[in-house]
DNA sequence: CGAAATGTAATAAAGCCAGTTACAGATGGA
DNA sequence: TCCATCTGTAACTGGCTTTATTACATTTCG
C-alpha cells in the first residue's frame, strides 16, 4: 500500500495550531504551519483546505490572513481528520472485472465489500477515541 | 491512499481454492487461479508466494504441480492473509523530517506512531474475526 | 528424457503523491 | 484608492508503487 501521509501532515497542522492558540496566537498562516511540518506552503493550503470544507478550521483571506480552529481541539478527533482528508477506501478491489463465470468471481466484490466495510469502521471507530487535545498532549511529553 | 489490491487478489484466491477442495479438486495451478481472477499468472504466483511464505498454502513443483491449502479454510483468517501480503504501515510519516526546533515537529512522531499503531490493531482484530470459509459462504450467496 | 509447472528478474505503462512555480482573487491598512 | 499580503488553485515535475507481461532457469512427475 503506497501509504499517504496526509492524515500525517492535516493532524501535525492542527496540533501546531492548537499549541499556538493556547499561546495566545489564534491565527496562522500557511507559511508559518509549513515551518513546522517542513514542507511547501501549498501543500498545506491543500491540507488546510480539505479540513476548512469540513468545517474543522475556518481561515479568513487578504492581508493579515490566516487560518484558525474551528472548534476547540479537545472537540476534534482524527476520525474527522481522517474523513476530511482520505478519499479513497482502504482496500482496493480488482483491477479487471473478475471472472463472472466462475461462482467465486462473481460474487466475491460484494462478499468483500461488507468486510472491507466492518474492518474501516473498527478503524474509524478507533480513530474516533483520539482528538488533537490527546495528541498535543503526547507530542508535548517528548522532551 | 493508493489502494492496493493485494488483500482482494489473495483473497479471491484462497477462496477459489476452498471451493475447487470441496469438490475434490485438491490442487490448483496459477494458470487456473488466474483464470477466475482474471490477471496474469504471474501477479497470482506472487500473492501465493507471500501466502506461501506465512504457511498458509503449500506448493509441488514441476509437471504435475500446483497449489492447495495448508490448513481448512475455517482456520485461515484474513488477518492472516493481510499479514502475509502487505508490507507498509496504513498511515505514513512526512516524507521528510519536520522542523525538530518546534516542539511540535519535534514529538508529533512518536505520539502519531502510537495512535496509528492502535488504529491497525483495531483493523487488524476486525480482520481476524473472518474467516476464508466465511468468505466463501457470503461469496455464493450471491445468486 | 521431456512436458509442465513454479520462481523470479526485467521491463513497461499507468497512476498517485509531494513539491514547486505561477498567478488570479480577496482584503486589511496606509 | 492603492498596495502589500495572503489564500485558492491550476499546471507541471520527479519519484515511487502497482499491475501486467515476457522471458527463462529450475524443479519434478511420468
Amino acid at each position: 500500500m503506497a501509504a499517504n501521509s496526509r492524515l500525517t501532515i492535516a493532524v501535525h497542522a492542527l496540533a501546531w495550531m492548537a499549541l499556538a492558540q493556547r499561546q495566545g496566537r489564534d491565527e496562522l498562516t500557511s507559511d508559518q504551519v509549513a515551518a513546522s511540518v517542513n514542507t511547501n506552503p501549498v501543500v498545506i493550503r491543500r491540507s488546510l483546505g480539505d479540513l476548512r470544507r469540513a468545517g474543522l478550521v475556518s481561515v479568513r483571506h487578504g492581508a493579515g490572513a490566516g487560518w484558525s480552529l474551528a472548534r476547540p481541539p479537545e472537540e476534534i478527533t482524527l476520525v474527522e481528520v481522517y474523513d476530511a482528508v482520505e478519499r479513497e477506501p482502504l482496500f482496493g478491489m480488482h483491477h479487471t472485472e473478475p471472472n463472472l463465470e466462475c461462482p467465486v468471481g462473481k460474487g466475491i466484490r460484494p462478499a468483500l465489500g461488507s468486510v472491507y466495510g466492518d474492518a474501516e469502521q473498527a478503524l474509524r471507530r478507533e480513530l474516533g477515541r483520539t482528538s488533537i487535545a490527546d495528541v498535543l498532549r503526547e507530542t508535548l511529553q517528548v522532551t
